[in-house]
DNA sequence: GCATTGTTCAACCATCAGGTTGCACAACCG
DNA sequence: CGGTTGTGCAACCTGATGGTTGAACAATGC
């Protein structure tokens, strides 16, 4: 799966996006990042997998313990994709609105002839 | 499926970002975004049911035809949860900038003691 | 040495996602 | 009217996802 889309697919799970919120406090292991959740630790796991694996997070080793930590570049690329295009869709609504302007000035010339 | 999942994972596919890449030049209709793909007009029409139900596109409906569009407001959410989310991280990377700072700091006035 | 703790791995299950084909339906065009 | 075109729907297949349980393994603490 090409990068842009495993970032998105990660973030398209409300429980990855809260272990990512709560890595902003700093790093944690495994049954830490599980308590909030209704869920085993083997299922956190695999979302840790996931999160690693679209390169968000990454993960250390301490003894028996492996403290995740937030890439600092995490978000940058999807942070990108979305700004670039919104501001395109955003240019696109813009044209859209001069049109119809234009449009109705071109009605009031018409009336005006009359 | 919550509304962020919902986005998110409509931006996790490479054809549904195509989609609204080439929606943004203006509307078109399913026959005209399936053109570029090697894929059956079945198949972008279920992409465009994806990026309907998860509020990005709207669609009209003129004769046989059911022209697509942007949602005006379709990327503001997720841009939301990014900027504010890559803003948190950053501080935290800040904090941690700080604390190395601060040790390094330490270790200087521990070696000017002896 | 042995029980405990933190984590991963493997197998399994149910559901979903992305594609196909085939058909149905509505609107146009001769 | 009948054929063509644009689209949607249903059934189906395959592979991925999100969860479970049970076992394995590594490191700690008595």
């Amino acid at each position: 799966m090409d990068p842009l889309s495993a970032t998105f697919a990660a973030l398209a799970d409300p429980t990855r996006r809260a272990i990512l919120g709560r890595l902003a406090d700093g790093e944690a292991t495994v049954t830490e990042l599980a308590e909030p959740f209704d869920m085993t630790t083997q299922a956190v796991s695999k979302h840790l997998r996931v999160l690693e694996e679209a390169g968000l997070i990454t993960r250390g080793r301490r003894a028996q313990w492996r403290p995740s930590r937030l890439r600092e570049d995490a978000l940058d690329d999807a942070t990108d994709w979305l700004e670039h295009h919104r501001a395109a869709f955003r240019q696109r609504f813009d044209a859209l609105d001069r049109e119809i302007a234009a449009l109705r000035k071109d009605e009031e010339n018409d009336r005006g002839k009359h």
